[in-house]
RNA sequence: GGCAUCGUGGCGGAAUGGUUACGCAGAGGAUUGCAAAUCCUUCUAUCCCAGUUCGAUUCUGGGCGAUGCCUCCA
């Protein structure tokens, strides 16, 4: 399609028509998860956004052009934290999160990243980054520690809209007689006994949080490139110190040109948080709900916007998608999706707007031609819904229910028989037990016919 | 305290300087033994106050309210 993508950059928070460095090539690089537990609703979000964003410039630069870099995050304070909590060790501990994670994502119909770079594979490059930034005078040394000084990036701030002397009268931010300045933070610091450690010129320890995201970014994409997402809360500081070590080490006036944020999701309009204790698991919902459930619940809402997470919006996607798959069928030729119906996902990435137009679509398959059910299921197919064929989303279905298909069958032929004999009581009540047990009758064109509800 | 975001019908949720969002729920109808499912039709809205404008829900200013970040966090 040639219609340009728009997208809204965290810095200014404005709509910018999207224009990579390379017009033949477009690199994203997305925060992914620290694996210390087990991934959360709240870790799905920018896993679907994201993977949206990525299939929107596939679309438009070609499969090939696109390079999307995730990162996993396997060492840092929580990692420790958590193996201590759980008593396993912490090799043990990234392994298992690591393979949980990737479970969800497919779950969650995430396709996967060109690169997934490990924060422990790259400990060398950090050590080197650090290296420079001492060496240009941007970080210094200090038992053991290396702290990037705050106050020589003059940019400092310019994404989260924060200046320095405010940020110091706040006074919250980590005072350390080791450092220069208490807003400096650390590239680098020494490791206990117990606690993972490479050698470094400043002795044995480990980095620093922000620091792999600039080393990774700057392997897989380059000095300068076109697109940096995730959460809202990692604009501060965790970006704003990405966009520091990298400018000042790479010597770049930009560091990414595009910042995407998605906004938090609330559980029935509380903060999701430990200590609320509503953390809901990506895993918890295996059972009973279809990922792609979660994935248009997840979609509902444009991603910029909070989003609150509660029974009506599961149900409601539920139903949605069970009234969408009436009209699904296997798509075998490549169809084109109309540049109207794709539109609002180029101006940036209104989801909402796009699922408003394949409710559209359905209206013209439900009653339409092969055609039109194929145009139907492809614009679904596009941002990962109705990946499954029908048969599984049915079997899915049925997995949930404890009755027995011959049970329903012979449920069924009891009711017939009341039916003739018109005795609807009996028949009715039939049908409500079967209903408790989500099964639906349907009495259609003189034949009973059923499913799962 | 500082910095941001948001305030649309019963609910969710887009867009827009003047014209139908869309979905769910509700109402009416077709259908049915009654339902369900499906189809058709349909009601309801832009926080308050000023300003700009021929015209503002949309732009500007003020107010009120909600939320987030400023500390680990998607």
């Amino acid at each position: 399609m040639n219609k340009d993508i728009f997208l809204t950059n965290s810095i200014g928070y404005k709509k910018e028509k999207f224009v990579p460095i390379d017009k033949n090539k477009v690199g994203m690089y997305v925060c992914g998860p620290t694996v210390y537990d087990d991934p959360h609703i709240g870790n799905a979000r920018p896993l679907v956004v994201f993977d949206i964003l990525y299939k929107v410039l596939k679309c438009k630069y070609g499969v090939k052009a696109v390079t999307y870099v995730r990162n996993i995050t396997d060492v840092d304070d929580k990692i420790i934290q958590s193996s201590i909590d759980k008593k396993i060790s912490i090799e043990e501990l990234t392994k298992k999160i690591t393979k949980n994670y990737h479970n969800d994502c497919d779950y969650l119909k995430c396709e996967k990243p060109n690169e997934e770079p490990k924060a422990t594979e790259h400990i060398l490059l950090m050590i080197e980054m650090a290296k420079i930034l001492i060496k240009k005078g941007f970080a210094y040394e200090n038992k053991n520690h290396v702290y990037f000084e705050v106050k020589k990036f003059k940019d400092y701030g310019k994404l989260s809209n924060k200046n320095l002397d405010e940020l110091i009268a706040g006074s919250r931010v980590e005072i350390s007689e080791n450092k220069k300045n208490p807003e400096d933070f650390v590239l680098w610091k020494p490791s206990m006994e117990y606690e993972p450690s490479w050698d470094s010129p400043w002795g044995k320890g480990r980095p620093g949080w922000h620091l792999e995201c600039s080393v990774m970014s700057k392997k897989y994409l380059g000095v300068k490139f076109d697109i940096h997402g995730g959460g809202r809360d990692l604009i501060f500081p965790h970006h704003e110190n990405e966009i520091a070590q990298s400018r000042c080490a790479n010597d770049t006036d930009v560091f990414a040109n595009y910042w995407v944020h998605n906004g938090f999701i609330t559980i029935s309009n509380e903060k999701m948080a430990k200590s609320q204790g509503n953390i809901l698991k990506i895993n918890d919902f295996k059972k009973s709900i279809s990922g792609q459930v979660l994935r248009l619940a997840l979609i509902s809402t444009h991603y910029k916007q909070p989003l609150d997470w509660n029974d009506n919006l599961i149900n409601e996607c539920k139903k949605i998608l069970n009234k969408w798959y009436e009209c699904y069928v296997q798509v075998k030729k490549k169809v084109l999706i109309p540049e109207s119906i794709l539109g609002p996902l180029y101006d940036d990435l209104n989801t909402p707007g796009y699922i408003a137009n394949i409710h559209k679509l359905y209206d013209k398959a439900h009653n339409g031609t092969v055609k039109d059910k194929e145009v139907f299921t492809t614009a679904c197919n596009f941002i990962g819904l109705l990946t499954d064929s029908k048969d599984q989303w049915l079997k899915f279905k049925k997995e949930q229910s404890d009755i027995s298909e011959q049970e329903i069958l012979h449920k069924i032929k009891e009711r017939d028989k009341a039916r003739k004999n018109k005795n609807y009581k009996l028949s009715d009540k039939i049908r409500d037990e079967l209903l408790n047990k989500g099964v639906l009758i349907e009495d259609k064109d003189g034949k009973t016919t059923w499913k799962f509800k």
